[in-house]
RNA sequence: GCCGCGGUGGCGGAACUGGUAGACGCGCUGGACUUAAAAUCCAGUUGUAGCAAUACAGUGCGGGUUCGAUCCCCGCCCGCGGCACCA
């Protein structure tokens, strides 16, 4: 058992002292950045599940240093956001206090692990000096049109008492709180990622070092679908029901139209109908509905009947039925759609339920029966459909396009799911928004020299509940002048959500002191893009997708370089609790990475976490697992504390060290980090086992010394300590990853795998370069080969090089 | 419902491009050392039968392709993650 705790403080002091991880800027070599998703810090710290990711990073991180990389590889802090602020009005504590507090006690957690970061280059988004800039991008959004002020209903949590983005609900629930969100119209700020939309799909092409799963997200999450808006004329008005659909080649099937209730036309419309009363109270039914009481799928679809009103299908001028149906979403397309209740799930419920007519236009192609009982959703060949007849259901989307856009009944369309981003919130603790609201001049942008706008200190962080930010009650805050005409104005009251810091931090890493631009642009240019970006996949839809917009729109004003930021992408697996619940206070299965160290060591730790199983997987924690890391290290350091050179060293165990070397430098650059941990645990077995055996070591101190170097990425700082042991004057961090010699790795001889049918008979060990003829030869020599193919005849024979042979006979 | 990922001993997992299934680790069993325990070391550990050599079965289930399938194909079952009345 060695000392962990004094090898591991030694080190540390050491390594702070001699400002070994501070990032080199030396432009000959070729650099890398790779980055951790930086945490919003807590107060209740740091749980051994946290540091997973930060592990595999910096164990890359050292890897690349090893191989002579320029490495940037920093930390910094998510810090805006709820929990500070909830702690703040519970507490009367200003959030900055608590937040200082708590970035302390996760810096001393990440610096127990020996993590290499610079911590030079810290950054922390809810600096002014940092936030100045976030509020900076905000104000180059506004003035490119990007940012606008909207009235619309918007998800509203009663809980947390603010406005969210669609991005920040789970299943209908505040993300946060697990609270029924509500609709409610009001005043907000809202960015234009759909103008984005396209971009970010299309250019996840450009990203194959992506994880497929997480582009995919992305894909489902901005939802692009082509397709058709129609305009139907309404009867006796001159005002037109414009719907949008990927199935016009369905419309001959099309038998009434339906709004959703919130839709504007159905106020215009009012003098035509003539049950206004049920109109008017199924509207209201369906605002007080929640979202999730909408959207549940096993709930009956109602709706009614706009009676006096009738729509005119442009494509063969029937006139059809009108509804209001709470199954139709205002908020995607144009908020009305064209019923056909044959070729859509949906309608065909709805249909079915209010009796209206079912008209089949489309056939399936084998012309096999398409059930009656079931709407039929694929392409098929049109019938009931005019000149359109015959057609597949491709040819006359292209056909019914082209006409629509001819005789200016409609146009091609293509529709997203995504939504803009809704960017204010009603809360004390975010970026203030950089505008001044003026009487005379309307919203003006604050002058960029006046940046930041800092957050004032309130004795009160309540949120109001009238649905404005606390911010609204600090009048000397909220008064000021008019940029533009010197008049009293007002200052805008929202904040930012948490997400708008962390948009853009791993640009100011490069440059975190920069007070004349976000980012230097030559710095920019050598740093840019991320190389390899880690951390959880939750982030997929939220995180990633707003960075990337950002970044793009950055890259449009020139601001940087590159157009995407990350060019490789890895999820880390979450490490969920013992009982194999997620670790949380609650369930009371946190276990505190400190204490481990405490007790088995930061390096055992560190091993551990990576020999758990695949990075991407989750894995449950436990702590006896922990002990086989703790004992491969022990026997290293044995080992290591006691070498009797020999004269002749054991070639088969260099063998090893040389494909140890290859293995565990190949294992790190795919993230294979378990497989590389067995393979060191694979030759320090062999080490050990020869020495019980011979009393001498089987390798040359020098030889020796290339096993502490793979091994120090995972393990710092016993390596560094057995580096020292062994003489070396210099950090093993200094020295150079070593090569493996391809001679020495290659086998001389193999065992020869024998097959008869494909079953295992024999293994004969052989000369690696055997031929085929003498393969044979040996193997049908081979007593138990030879007892398997006694009287019987040999159909064929295989044989694949230094792998095995396999001989077919007649049963 | 749709999209993605996965299912291998008691447990975490390994297996190149279709070529010895179960590496490595935990746990367990037996032994050595010890007054004893812990630690450490040695041996064993997929199942069935056998003292053993060995034989047969075996990677969620059912089929298929192949000399040979955890890996490829077809049809299912189960688990996890994401999206979900998106027209």
């Amino acid at each position: 058992m060695y000392d962990h705790l004094n090898i591991e403080k030694k080190w540390q002091k050491i390594w702070e002292e001699k400002k070994i991880n501070k990032t080199s800027e030396d432009k000959n070599k070729p650099k890398y950045y790779i980055l951790d998703m930086f945490p919003y810090p807590s107060g209740t710290g740091l749980h051994v599940g946290h540091p997973k990711g930060y592990i595999a990073t910096d164990i890359f991180a050292r890897y690349k240093r090893l191989n002579n990389f320029n490495v940037l590889h920093p930390m910094g802090w998510d810090a805006f956001g709820l929990p500070a602020e909830n702690y703040a009005i519970k507490n009367k504590v200003h959030p900055q206090e608590a937040t200082d507090k708590n970035i302390a006690i996760f810096k001393e957690q990440l610096n127990r692990l020996g993590l290499s970061y610079d911590w030079e280059r810290e950054i922390n988004t809810t600096d002014p000096n940092y936030y100045k800039w976030t509020q900076w991008i905000f104000l180059q959004m506004y003035k490119k049109g990007l940012a606008y002020e909207s009235y619309e209903p918007i998800n509203w949590c009663p809980s947390c008492q603010t406005g969210l983005a669609n991005e920040d609900l789970e299943n209908g629930l505040c993300e946060r709180c697990g609270t029924v969100v509500e609709q409610k119209p009001m005043r907000q700020w809202v960015l234009k990622i759909t103008d984005y939309a396209d971009r970010l799909l299309n250019d996840l092409d450009k990203l194959p070092d992506w994880e497929e799963s997480i582009k995919e997200m992305q894909k489902n999450w901005i939802g692009r679908s082509e397709g058709a808006e129609i305009k139907f004329k309404i009867k006796n008005r001159e005002d037109k029901i414009s719907v949008f659909t990927t199935r016009v080649d369905t419309i001959f099937g099309c038998t009434y139209v339906v709004l959703a209730p919130e839709n504007k036309l159905i106020s215009n419309l009012k003098s035509n109908i003539k049950n206004k009363e049920e109109v008017e109270e199924y509207i209201e039914k369906a605002k007080n509905k929640t979202d999730l009481q909408r959207t549940d799928l096993n709930k009956d679809k109602s709706g009614v009947k706009l009676n006096g009103v009738k729509a005119i299908n442009p494509f063969n001028n029937e006139e059809i039925e009108v509804y209001i149906a709470d199954y139709v979403l205002n908020s995607y397309g144009t908020g009305a759609v064209m019923a056909v209740p044959a070729h859509d799930e949906r309608d065909f419920e709805f249909a079915k339920k209010y009796n209206l007519e079912i008209r089949k236009s489309i056939t399936s192609i084998n012309n096999s029966e398409v059930n009656a009982d079931k709407a039929f959703t694929e392409d098929g060949i049109l019938l009931n459909s005019d000149n359109y007849n015959g057609l597949s259901s491709k040819e006359a989307r292209e056909k019914m396009i082209d006409w629509l856009e001819e005789s200016g009944h409609g146009e091609k369309k293509i529709n997203y799911k995504i939504k803009d981003w809704v960017f204010s919130r009603q809360r004390y603790w975010g970026e203030p928004i950089p505008l001044v609201h003026c009487k005379k001049c309307g919203v003006v942008p604050v002058p960029e020299k006046e940046l930041p706008v800092k957050l004032p200190n309130v004795k009160n962080y309540e949120p109001s509940g009238t649905g404005e930010s606390p911010l609204a009650k600090i009048e000397d805050f909220v008064n000021t002048k008019c940029p533009k005409c010197g008049g009293d104005a007002k200052r805008e009251t929202n904040t930012m959500p948490q997400w708008g810091g962390s948009c853009w931090y791993y640009l100011r890493y490069i440059d975190p002191k920069n007070n004349e631009a976000l980012v230097d642009k030559q710095k920019e240019k050598y740093w840019s893009p991320v190389d390899f970006y880690v951390g959880g996949a939750e982030h997929a839809t939220r995180h990633l997708i707003y960075a990337r917009f950002w970044h793009k729109f950055l890259f449009d004003i020139k601001a940087v370089n590159y157009e995407e930021p990350f060019i490789k992408l890895q999820h880390v697996g979450l490490i969920i609790g013992e009982d194999g619940r997620k670790m949380s206070k609650r369930w009371g299965n946190v276990i505190n990475p400190n204490d481990i160290s405490d007790k088995h060591g930061a390096d055992s730790l560190r091993v551990y976490e990576m020999f758990m199983g695949p990075f991407s997987q989750s894995v449950s924690w436990n702590t006896k697992g922990l002990i086989g890391a703790r004992k491969f290290l022990d026997k290293v350091e044995s080992f290591f504390s006691d070498i009797k050179e020999d004269e002749k060293e054991d070639e088969k165990i260099l063998s090893l060290l040389h494909k140890t070397i290859k293995k565990v430098g190949e294992d790190i650059e795919s993230f294979s980090f378990n497989t590389a941990v067995s393979a060191m645990m694979i030759f320090v077995n062999e080490l050990v086992d020869f020495k019980n055996k011979n009393h001498f070591s089987p390798l040359k101190v020098d030889n020796l010394k290339m096993f502490i170097q793979i091994l120090s990425p995972f393990a710092p700082h016993l390596s560094e300590e057995l580096w020292e042991r062994m003489n070396e004057k210099e950090s093993i961090f200094k020295s150079s990853w070593p090569e493996y010699s391809s001679l020495l790795i290659q086998d001389k001889n193999i065992n020869l795998v024998v097959q008869v049918n494909g079953k295992l008979r024999a293994t004969i060990e052989v000369s690696a370069d055997i031929s085929e003829e003498e393969a044979f030869e040996v193997s049908s020599n081979n007593e138990k080969v030879k007892s398997y193919l006694e009287g019987k005849e040999i159909i064929k024979k295989i044989f694949v090089p230094k792998k095995l042979v396999n001989i077919v006979v007649k049963q």
